[in-house]
DNA sequence: CTAACGCGTGGTAACGTTCCCACGAAGGTC
DNA sequence: GACCTTCGTGGGAACGTTACCACGCGTTAG
């Protein structure tokens, strides 16, 4: 037999005030004896009183509380952007309600629905569908996260800055001696794959390469993708060392298992760069070199923006966080000993 | 400026009736004319109502939340614990709040009073201290998960069947024609080591295997653990094909590389088996074979058991989840071509 | 000396819902 | 025909909190 929850109410008998007064001293409100506040704090903690948030929300409008809603927990990225969010949110002391979406658009409706119903104070949300539609009846504040929601310029998102990352890779590849990298992007659908392509074209230029020059091969963004992508790249392309900028990481094991499928290694034959900095990467063989969005800065900028945006202060448009380079051993030094790599 | 959200009272008045009736058709009760719930029900329809589950949470005392505490979301055993407790709340039309405590008290603590304040339902744990200080005064139900669950034999919990995982993990290793193979495990200190080494030895004796010639290294439970316990392994007792079986998937990986390291190949001069079911196991090359721990399935029964204990159904005490093989490549056949591969 | 003010406090309404009780009408029983 | 039951409905309290207003007291300005 549980036994009942303590009240302001009990607190503010116990130390003999009223339950204003109570209230007051407990929010810690200026206009208050520091005598009688210290009396309510005592009273408070020797009863063991928690405030209730439900109470709280039902008076004040907010309950503390913020949803979350991407396409997969399970997966390590949306894992790290809920880590992120979960962190920020716990300082100030709001929680959070975490939905995974499948990629569902009735799921994500269904869930905003419960979201709605909770009466949470806002939502950070992956978009699933490409119209707005469920968002725009949402009625509560909210700011979008990855890369589907650069699709909504008016609303605040957060994401990865896709031209940051290229460059930085591009960078990292030209220092090792790789110039012009042969590209495996995602399927035509996709809006990821354009701008990642127009971002690697725009460093080729100002790197002094014909953007023209850069094979591509594209596929769906798994492994098989990749591996596909790969043998396609290595039937066309292979002469001497090649090296591939793969747009996820996935796709960037696959293409290393058809490197060795094919009887080559990575990355004495083939220099392999991918993009998205998942766990699995550490493990392969060789490790993969790549560049790593950053989940949980994304996930903790997105409820700062959320906090902002409840608030109803100003706006930020969409927010670019900057990746950052995972160097393992994907990639060939060509920079230091040209002739016997090369040959 | 967003408009004030509909209560009953807006949906009873456009019915014509009262909130005790509007109250009654939202709640499907029998005693209402169907004509009356009809017209309700098209009133909340029209006025887009949508119940508030704080004032609900409020008056009936049930929030319709359950919490979740895990270690860290980001890691991908607990992910699938997450997602399977999430799916199958979200079938209850309940939300669930999630926390990571990082292995660390200090924020269990904080987390179970954030949890109860918000006032959730019940809350389902893995518990990070020994002593269950802060769940006994928790003062609400809960039910544990995981490992260092087992310790509190008096209190509902779920977990795997490490037994059974062994059982099948041995059974496949002699299907493979390997029979005693040696073994690298946890610390000392910890209780899992010597949970998974009882069931090791007991179903050794089934197999008529004298436990006393398994050959066993222990490290930490993390990459480096297990290449440092498999280079001990290979100093010692290196002798034609060598068959390892690893307490868990990360030690199982840093045993692979400890086989490369000394020029050796897996599966050819060593197999390897893993317990754990990490997404990075297939990625490792070769790709391990291992034990795959039921994370969804824990997830889910935890809720349900949850479930029991708020309503104060008898409690289950401990449940195991069954584990399940996932069979890729590193490990040797030896049934078939033992002179080929153990010459 | 009185009016005005500030301070600390108490009382009460309100948030949106559900639960309990009461009420009137209709129908059945003696 | 008077009474009791059943059914559908309405009225009001209660859940725990905060916001607002009012009150009494001591201090200060006019």
């Amino acid at each position: 037999m549980r036994k009942r929850r303590p009240t302001i109410i009990d607190v503010a008998e116990r130390a003999g005030v009223s339950k204003s007064t109570a209230a007051r001293a407990l929010a810690g409100a200026e206009s208050i004896l520091d005598e009688t506040r210290e009396r309510v704090l005592a009273a408070a903690k020797a009863v063991g009183y928690e405030r209730n948030h439900l109470a709280v929300g039902m008076r004040s409008g907010r309950s503390g509380m913020l949803g979350l809603v991407i396409p997969d927990i399970t997966n390590p990225f949306w894992a790290d952007v809920a880590r992120g969010a979960q962190d920020r949110a716990a300082e100030a002391d709001v929680s959070l309600l975490v939905f995974s979406s499948d990629w569902d658009p009735a799921k994500e409706e269904s869930h905003l629905r419960a979201l709605r119903r909770a009466r949470v104070d806002g939502a950070i949300v992956n978009p699933v569908s490409d119209a707005l539609d469920d968002l725009d009846k949402f009625g509560l504040p909210f700011v979008l996260i990855g890369s589907s929601a650069e699709r909504f310029a008016d609303v605040s998102s957060v994401g990865s800055d896709i031209t940051q990352a290229v460059e930085l890779g591009l960078d990292h590849l030209v220092s090792k001696g790789h110039h012009a990298p042969n590209l495996i992007v995602g399927p035509k659908s996709r809006l990821a794959r354009t701008r990642f392509l127009n971002a690697v074209q725009r460093h080729s230029i100002e790197r002094n390469v014909d953007p023209a020059q850069l094979v591509i091969e594209d596929g769906e963004y798994t492994l098989e993708g990749g591996r596909l992508a790969m043998l396609r790249l290595l039937d066309r392309a292979y002469v001497g060392h090649i090296c591939v900028f793969a747009a996820n990481d996935m796709m960037a094991i696959g293409a290393m298992m058809a490197v060795r499928e094919r009887g080559l290694r990575c990355p004495e034959d083939v220099s392999i760069l991918g993009f998205d900095g998942i766990p699995s990467g550490a493990f392969t063989f060789p490790g993969l070199t790549t560049i790593a969005k950053p989940g949980r800065d994304i996930g903790a900028r997105a409820v700062e923006s959320l906090f902002d945006e409840i608030e109803g202060r100003p706006e930020h448009g969409r927010v670019y966080m900057p990746c950052r380079l995972i160097d393992r051993a994907s990639l060939a030094d060509l920079s230091r000993e040209p002739r016997k790599l090369a040959g």
